[in-house]
DNA sequence: TAGTGGTCTAGACCACCCG
DNA sequence: GGGTGGTCTAGACCACTAA
């Protein structure tokens, strides 16, 4: 990464930057390397710090960079593929055998207004909340949460064991309905709060949101939003074998 | 929206701005109103212009917002369902029969690195390039380069009509193979400079990247790769029916 | 030409990680 | 404590749109 002149084009100078990063990730930097800082990236390429931010933002929402406070900036590894459903097996229930998901907690509620239209219940209609989290080679890559409304299966006991406990109860009765088709929706969001402390990233870090609709006799039977950090995943809909990953 | 005072909690300005103007959206604005001005809204909450943008690109990363130079800040409608193919029902191949593309443009050379990693074709390999867009409601939301490898599809003679004529070609050709099923990833991307000017955004728009391959015998016969307005569209892969709309 | 959002600067301080 | 990225400021100028 030599400190290559930026041009005087008509093109924003975090662009230019952009490319000339990208370039250099390629030819001269491997997987986890770490960048210089980036006071000293920004004095390199004779511009304002915020800038060369502007730049690596971009980078990292590429999935090509990392970045750690305190910690500093490394060349991210490809995003890993993340099944979300293979398309030629059936579909079935969340939670069946096999699937990626562990349950974790456990709430009683009324859920989001959006989610109670989707579900097809009043706003205030309480429903069953379980919380899961996915994770592939140790880390975090994406947390759920499975609204089943109480009409679909009814309260779980108070004080019947641990949350996840309870979790696992709700799944397990929701596997006794007989499941009638799902459908998915996918779309980029940002990461509240309290999904950013799960996800191990600041608030509003770029997010992928799949939504799913479980349906059993012509009704919508449960929801679940799922949350994937954007910078590392990439979703796929698999009809076969995994896709190779498209390294640069 | 009031001139309400933000906190002074750990919790960065943005972000609670963000928080504030995400409720004055739900409660105060109607779709398609103006905001006011950034340096005026700045003023009102007492930040910098820079805090407050940081806050409206949260929200426009969101599809809450959408901004547009020299005009101003106005409040989106919701994001629009895009069917990207049902994940179980009968898939074929691209350009058949009442798909939602428009075949545009047609060339023919070297693929990027990563296509012809995909396509299994030695990366000078020469595939066809048709561009094809995809419009909702007058609105483009989708542009896509779909690459055949000559393995697949001869070559189309030159002076054969326009270039539109000569991508309907290649199409026309693919669909003579066996169809053997498809795959598809899905991940966030920033608009390359051409995407961007064909979808209408600035260098850097956030995008999602729906690849798609397609097989024959076994073999990869073509690969899609689809960009999609991440701050319009939310993908839909539905089984059965479209899903309602998830308004705020 | 006036007004908008987009880019860029040069600085300051803060939150976090690690040795 | 020293170094990192994250936040925030107060300005300036530019590119674009529409009247």
């Amino acid at each position: 990464m030599g400190t290559t002149q930026l041009e005087t084009v008509p093109e924003p100078k975090y662009w230019q930057l952009r490319t000339v990063l990208s370039e250099a990730l390629d030819s001269e930097f491997t997987v986890g390397e770490i960048l210089p800082n980036e006071r000293e990236l920004a004095a390199r390429f004779g511009v304002a710090r915020a800038t060369l931010r502007q730049a690596l933002e971009q980078l990292e929402l590429e999935g090509r960079l990392q970045r750690r406070r305190g910690v500093g900036t490394t060349v991210a590894p490809p995003r890993v593929g993340v099944d979300v459903g293979s398309e030629s097996g059936p579909h079935t229930w969340p939670g069946a055998p096999g699937d990626a998901w562990h349950a974790e907690e456990y709430a009683e509620g009324p859920a989001p207004a959006a989610v109670a239209r989707t579900l097809g219940v009043a706003a205030d209609a309480p429903v069953h909340a379980v919380l899961r989290s996915r994770t592939t080679g140790g880390q975090q890559v994406a947390s759920e949460v499975l609204y089943v409304p109480t009409a679909s299966v009814p309260s779980v006991p108070t004080g019947d064991g641990s949350e996840a406990a309870r979790a696992r109860t709700v799944l397990r009765e929701l596997h006794r309905l007989p499941f009638g088709g799902q459908d998915r929706t996918v779309e980029l969001g940002s990461a509240r709060a309290e999904d950013a402390r799960r996800l191990d990233r600041l608030p509003g870090a770029p997010v992928l949101i799949v939504t799913t609709r479980y349906l059993s006799d012509g009704g919508t039977a449960a929801v679940s939003v799922a949350t994937y950090r954007a910078d590392t995943c990439r979703l796929s809909f698999s009809d076969t074998d995994p896709v190779p990953v498209l390294a640069s």
